[in-house]
DNA sequence: AATGAATGAGGTTTCATTCAT
DNA sequence: TATGAATGAAACCTCATTCAT
């Protein structure tokens, strides 16, 4: 028997550490080299574990959508009104709002790389789509529109507040939004 | 009398057709000499005119946001109606897309990198306030935060466009956004 | 009585099984990894019977090379005219190329180690001395200059068919060969 | 204008080198590092001269079988009997025996490291085809058999003598190989 | 001013081999 | 004995940049 290994328990660690580390770097400025030593590990481990720096960070994404996602789960279920839910997205953007500017800064990474590749391949899109559906049920609305007009929005948020910081009032924006979803849904 | 050369205006020169290269190719996907072949000059040409690659690319970025900047100018002096407004941005976000999307990847660039004292810094800020003031007299109100909800707004359709391309339908979006802002303005 | 484990036998095993994947892949391009899978064994094992991918590949082309020699001894007993004879070498060439290909290979690998020492030492003449007096035997001649002639050429062939591949016409060249011995011999 | 350079001559420059230290090391155990160290360019002037390990290959086996032809093209003309001519390939082969040998070497490297795709490219069958008509002209035959019969045992000879050396009497194979050309040839 | 030859560090990936289990 | 995780050197190749001309 070789070294005893839970290979899928370790592939997870190895993207958990993964993450902070693109987050830093991006990933086009991120050498395996260097991944490998702020791992502590070897090139060669890397490479044992994922076949090729695409597919590692494909992995990667697949796995945060996931854990991101059970985050949200426990918003779904309850039985609040708009505004209350309208008060949890925002709460739940503000404690995550470190992840999100990770996330958006890397996507620019590989666009500006020349990576829509990966972008346009099914972990990305994946992760997407289980945000829309989460939004989907804590508004209980299946128009796609309105879904993709609140993905936009909350993008932006987090974009736009890199440049502004707290010139822009959370507390206002929140009557905003709920100011038009009142008016669309229901 | 000797040809005059005007150093600035070959840059500027340049800089025209670099855009329409980093446009296609991405930042890291473009190598100095790709771009030294499709400008049909030589690499020591690049160099002789810019330092290095990134501050080419930052040259070309703040050349552009300031055409676009008066590019805007002129929707300013007309009289329209709301729904012909918002058509007009959608117009303008449609055209200068790419251009936004750089502009934005700048901005990430220099959140990693530490550099905030530049996002806080007067350029940055001026060409911020810049687009609110347009806005404000597009839209007649002088609502900061329905100005900041709608710049918010058109950051976050330019990064969602990157992930999701054209699912994302300007048509529907736009009626969204006026719907909005009839309920709001007036 | 515990489960008698013959070393020797077990390494005889997986050469045998590895002559096919180098005959297929070269030995290059054949990974130890590789070899391992196509065997059904780990690396380790593999490590655990053979010190190195080298000396594997030289134990697999010196055992080879015995099966060989006592395989064409059959053909000497019988009494058949020189075409058949002709014949019978050409079939015998087409089976064993390979073979005599891995043959050849290490022979350049040690005249340019510069280990001339070897190839004239005993093993590599009795080998070649086999090959001799099998031929005699077969073509019924004490003519050393015929036999080299004749060993020369199928030399040749095998090393000429690795450039020309089936270009060369085997039922020609048997022809041709039949004609010149048919010509010295009686 | 740069560094003057006569592009063309430069790349023969260092063609010629590198038969040297490709004659010595193989194909595979050459590794663009090793062969620019002993050029004394660095890797990347060996990329700007050619676009791959295998093309800068291909082109040294185009170059050196051109200078080889040009070496036995004045055979050519002569009018020669048949033994003279035959007394003349046998010159040859002694003269550039060594050449060819190395050629071999490098054909069997390549073999065994998988390259069949060097083999078969063109650059490799040129030269073969070469030769091959530089034989038609000086034997005076358009027999493919027969040519093939003399390339195969020239082929065979060189390799064959590596391994016997001097046993193998030149002479007396002269004698053989001009009888056998005399049946055959008018 | 303009050229493009030259550099060499660094990119991703493969591989023979070792060694803890 | 047998496993396969782990290693890290080294493979081919690209690239921003320098500099002689």
């Amino acid at each position: 028997m070789p070294k005893i290994v839970d290979r899928e328990e370790y592939r997870r660690t190895l993207l958990l550490k993964s993450f902070e580390v693109f987050a830093k770097k991006g990933y086009a400025a991120l050498s395996m080299r260097e991944l490998a030593k702020e791992l502590s590990v070897s090139t060669g481990t890397l490479y044992h574990y994922f076949p090729s720096k695409q597919e590692l960070f494909e992995a990667l994404v697949s796995h945060y959508s996931m854990l991101e996602a059970e985050k949200i789960t426990p918003l779904v279920a309850q039985n609040l009104s708009l505004a209350e839910k309208v008060k949890l997205i925002f709460a739940f953007i503000e404690e995550y709002e470190t992840a999100f500017r990770h996330w958006t800064a890397i996507l620019f990474d590989l666009e500006r790389a020349g990576l829509k590749e990966i972008i346009e391949g099914s972990a990305w899109r994946r992760s997407n789509e289980l945000y829309s559906q989460h939004l989907k049920q804590i508004l209980a609305t299946d128009d796609d529109d309105i879904i993709n007009f609140v993905m936009i929005y909350i993008c932006g948020l987090v974009v736009h507040r890199i440049e502004r910081g707290d010139e822009i009032s959370l507390v206002e924006q929140e009557k905003l939004l709920l100011q038009f979803l009142q008016a669309r849904i229901k």
